[in-house]
DNA sequence: GCCAACGTTGGC
DNA sequence: GCCAACGTTGGC
C-alpha cells in the first residue's frame, strides 16, 4: 500500500464535506496537471491511504484521513462545456484527464503547515519542498507513520 | 492583495 | 529545441 497527500481547498469540498457525500466517497475531479493525472492513473492503487489537506483556507494543513477508493476513470468535468475544468482538447474518444474516486476515512485535528514543518523527520515532504504546488504528493511510509503516530495520535497499524 | 515558484503555451 | 510571456497555485 502507498500513501498519498491531496490537497483540496475546503470551499470545494472539506473534510465535512466528504464526510456527508453519499457513500462517503466523491471523484477527484478537477486534476489538471499531468504529473498528479499520472500519479492517479499509475501509482495509485484502490485502498492507498491519503492525507486530506485543506489548501487556499485560512488554516491550510492536515484535515482528515482518506483512502482511494476506486482506479482512475476519465473525469467527467472535461467533457461539460459549463464546467470551470472542460478541456476543449479532450474528448470522450480521447480523455485528456483522469481521476480516482476517494473516500472518508476519519476527520483528525487539524495539523498545519507549521506543525508538519517543526518537524525533522518530515523535512523531505514532497509537499513541503520548497515552490511546490502539485496537489497530489507521495507520501512515504515513514511520514506516514510519523504523522499518525506523533501528531494524530492514531496507530498505523489500525489503517489496512 | 502580494508575490515566489512553477507549468504551459507558442513564436521563432 | 529554446525561451519569454503568461496563467495558476497557494502561503502569507
Amino acid at each position: 500500500m502507498r500513501y498519498w497527500l491531496m490537497k483540496s481547498e475546503p470551499e470545494e469540498c472539506s473534510i465535512d464535506d466528504l464526510a456527508a457525500m453519499p457513500d462517503r466517497r466523491v471523484p477527484w475531479f478537477g486534476v489538471r496537471n499531468y504529473q498528479a493525472r499520472n500519479y492517479m492513473t499509475r501509482d495509485m492503487a484502490v485502498g492507498d491511504g491519503v492525507l486530506f489537506y485543506h489548501s487556499s483556507c485560512p488554516q491550510p494543513g492536515i484535515a482528515g484521513l482518506a483512502r482511494v477508493a476506486s482506479t482512475a476513470h476519465p473525469d467527467e468535468t472535461q467533457f461539460d462545456p459549463a464546467s470551470p475544468y472542460f478541456d476543449p482538447k479532450a474528448s470522450r474518444a480521447e480523455p485528456r484527464w483522469y481521476n480516482v474516486d476517494v473516500a472518508f476515512v476519519a476527520k483528525t485535528p487539524l495539523v498545519g503547515l507549521a506543525t508538519l514543518r517543526a518537524r525533522p523527520e518530515l523535512a523531505e515532504m514532497r509537499v513541503l519542498a520548497r515552490g511546490n504546488r502539485l496537489s497530489i504528493t507521495p507520501v512515504t511510509d515513514d511520514e506516514w507513520r510519523f504523522i499518525l503516530s506523533e501528531l494524530l495520535d492514531a496507530d498505523p497499524d489500525d489503517f489496512q
